[in-house]
DNA sequence: CTGATATACTGATCCGTGTTAGCCAGTTTA
DNA sequence: TAAACTGGCTAACACGGATCAGTATATCAG
């Protein structure tokens, strides 16, 4: 049931690589090349596990993967979403060893990245490399000092700046794929109060989430009461990255 | 109040890398000639600003480091420890922009890392980014995942383990410099409640923790109600580094 | 149509951890 | 010598979020 957008289907990471570095336009052709033979994902299953061989580097064309550790108990952790137009690629790629399960959240649909032979998706491969380093540190800031309220709050608008990027989020609103029960595992939560802090949220008049389409009214990224300090990492971070 | 421990300063950069990875003779010369100009930190201060331009990439050689991210109302949440002999470096290596603060949880000594000219250190300090990821991993799992005993008996463990492979650690022993409160941060807990929980494992009889030093004692690593699975993460690829 | 399954949602109760407020020993500063 | 401070430790109480046990609705297989 992907809902293929009317552009390209290597529209979300040309958007996404362009903004991290300029692209030439064999670049930029070599990525709607690499789309053209896309492997289609059907359902939530396993794609890559971990300790297993990696394929090489793919680009992510459309739908929602998830990196997560499971616990014999049956407990699930989330590590990190995969959004249309990531890079899925190894960090010190020496070993072509997988650090951790991939799993398709959502239908998906994945293409080999072309190989990086000019200096503008080399520099955009390896920027990609550095916001998923920032967004795991985020992630760990969420979990281990933020309410509730506060991670959903934060986790929304990150997946929000994320979305927008690949251009598949509008100002205020984008697509949700994930179950509730998903969001919980990946902000250490129960579906339960997963479900009340988002009836919170929709009293407090700052979201609507209904019929997989999430938006977000106003005071979202304003409400917080502790904020990351103002020195800290993503805004300087990505001032640096999208002035380049 | 430095314990230099007896072995040249060196000792540690080149007992961890050299187990990523084979180093030639002139490799780990130049690991000791790198340590002959030390830079020496007292007390706990920060070192890297996250926004800010790094230096090149550090080793350090003596006391413990950790990414720090604050929030506004006093909150403070430790992403990540560095250990003597790891490698201060970043990501993507792209841009020398600082993802995160560093800042020095004990006195400290570092120095700048030789560069890797040929294969050993190129794949050692490959390898050693590779293991920090998958400490990120795992330090999400932990907070999302884990109650209070299982994210202290799970963090001792890994740092058992990765002072083991700096050889600053006994087979069951190691030198512990933090406060409860910096583990706390760690942890995303109360140094009360850490207090409590070392208290229920000194009871258990599985931890002792006098005058800086940590021994834990047999089933450490078997208590856990709920691992991480058997084809996780850790043990597959870092029988993967070790073989090779 | 039936039953099975998945997902959103709700209420009652329980428990792990936070909060607050200390005490005590050791160490630094005046 | 007296404060002042830090770090380990403890107790009483409060609360956020988990747990348990549902209901309701939609979708899908047969």
């Amino acid at each position: 049931m992907l809902k293929t957008p009317p552009q390209a289907a290597d529209a979300c990471a040309s958007s996404r690589l362009g903004a991290l570095a300029s692209l030439s336009d064999a670049e930029r052709l070599a990525l709607r090349q690499a789309a053209e033979f896309p492997q289609r994902i059907r359902g939530t299953r396993d794609l890559i596990l971990a300790g297993q061989r990696t394929p090489g580097p793919l680009l992510l064309l459309d739908g929602w993967l998830g990196r997560v550790q499971l616990f014999s108990d049956g407990r699930r952790q989330i590590l990190s979403f995969l959004l249309p137009g990531d890079v899925i690629q190894d960090a010190g790629t020496f070993q072509p060893i997988a650090p951790s399960t991939i799993t398709a959240l959502s239908d998906a649909v994945l293409c080999p990245a072309p190989a990086a032979e000019a200096t503008g998706l080399r520099e955009a491969y390896a920027a990609s490399a550095a916001l998923d380093e920032i967004y795991l540190l985020r992630q760990i800031a969420r979990l281990g000092r933020m309410s509730a309220y506060e991670r959903i709050q934060d986790w929304l608008s990150e997946i929000h700046e994320r979305l927008f990027l690949a251009g598949r989020a509008g100002p205020e609103s984008f697509p949700m794929p994930l179950t509730q029960e998903m969001l919980a595992d990946a902000l250490g939560l129960t579906s339960v109060h997963v479900n009340r802090t988002l009836q919170a949220m929709r009293r407090d008049g700052i979201l609507e989430w209904r019929g997989g389409t999430v938006r977000l009214l106003g005071a979202v990224t304003e409400t917080a009461r502790g904020r990351p300090m103002p020195e800290a990492a993503i805004p300087a971070f990505r001032k640096a990255l999208l002035a380049g």
